[in-house]
DNA sequence: TATACATATGCAACTATTTGCATATAGCTT
DNA sequence: AAGCTATATGCAAATAGTTGCATATGTATA
């Protein structure tokens, strides 16, 4: 599971609470792992019970105590075990290739009308890599340095946004 | 769920047991959906206990009875309503990039074989398509009409592998 | 003043998927 | 003769992910 492993790279670098985490996920690593709160939260509950983060309570006022996690020994080691261990590609599971293929039961409006749909938050989720990507780029070289990988994965978005979009034009074009 | 209105477009073009739907669905809708014996035979069993497919007996010695299955008009009309409602876009969920944005924690070799393995991968699911394109392509254009759609989802297949392995050259260079 | 959003958790029920096991025959290869 | 592949199902346990609900406050916006 990745998601465990996701929350520990997380936690090796900076210290948090799960409504940090939660943040920091969803800004860093969202764009290729997607992960709700309730799932978050529950991971951040079994590494704890596994020994592989420690938690300190922060108590608050009118709000729950921010428990606050910070990584272990043995989650370092259990992350690097992780990364030293083959990964599987990644499983390709798209409804919308499914209704596609059955297309022929749907007439043509409403296939296009969907088409177009997801045509805009494919293109909207490009646009936001792109500005990403700006702002990465108008870093001097020193400041680029910590964001080399990070800058990769963005990449990834990029150029599969970029592939999506142009095979949108091939299908627009059949459809009309 | 898009693994029963998969096997119900399956169904809704031929009749099949649950061996034959299991290799159908492989090899037309695998390449964007992908499921295990284990989900087609269980989904099977809950489509035709809610009525949406009927199920047929043959006996046969040394093995276990085929179950032959058929559409029912429930189960076409459960079809159409799944097609003309939205599908949801489809969630990312990329282990690979979860790593390579830990990179730093792991020594180059490492990542450089892991990237080898995937761009592998990718480049054999590319070549496939691409033989499969060639047999598409070779049609008549009477016998490519029912396959036009399947052909759009084989282009998809064929874009983003591209795109992908064009990322993995950046990853490469990067690396290098 | 009402509404929404951000902060800050989490449980419970359900659905989906994976992993491992189980059975039994026929045909082909080493 | 032993092992692999294809045929032809399926159960059971575990893990992963979704959906709906619940609580309580502060701050910004309309």
């Amino acid at each position: 599971m990745s998601l465990k492993h996701a929350i520990l790279t997380l936690l090796e670098t900076e210290e948090g609470s799960g409504y940090d985490l939660l943040k920091r996920f969803k800004a860093r690593l969202g764009f290729f792992w997607n992960a709700s709160h309730q799932q978050i939260y529950s991971q951040l509950k079994t590494l704890h019970s596994d020994g592989l983060i420690d938690c300190t309570l922060e108590p608050q006022k009118g709000k729950p105590d921010r428990k606050v996690y910070q990584m272990t020994q043995a989650g370092h080691d259990a992350l690097i075990e992780w990364l030293e261990n083959p990964v599987k590609v990644d499983k390709v599971n798209d409804a919308f290739l499914v209704k596609l293929y059955a297309g022929h039961l749907l007439d043509k409006p409403k296939l296009q009308a969907e088409l177009a749909e997801h045509k805009d938050i494919h293109q909207r989720m490009l646009d936001t890599f792109l500005t990403l990507e700006q702002d990465y780029l108008a870093l001097s070289d020193a400041q680029k340095q910590p964001f080399q990988l990070p800058y990769l994965t963005l990449r990834r978005g990029i150029l599969g946004e970029q592939a999506w979009l142009e095979w949108a034009k091939e299908v627009e074009a059949f459809l009309s």
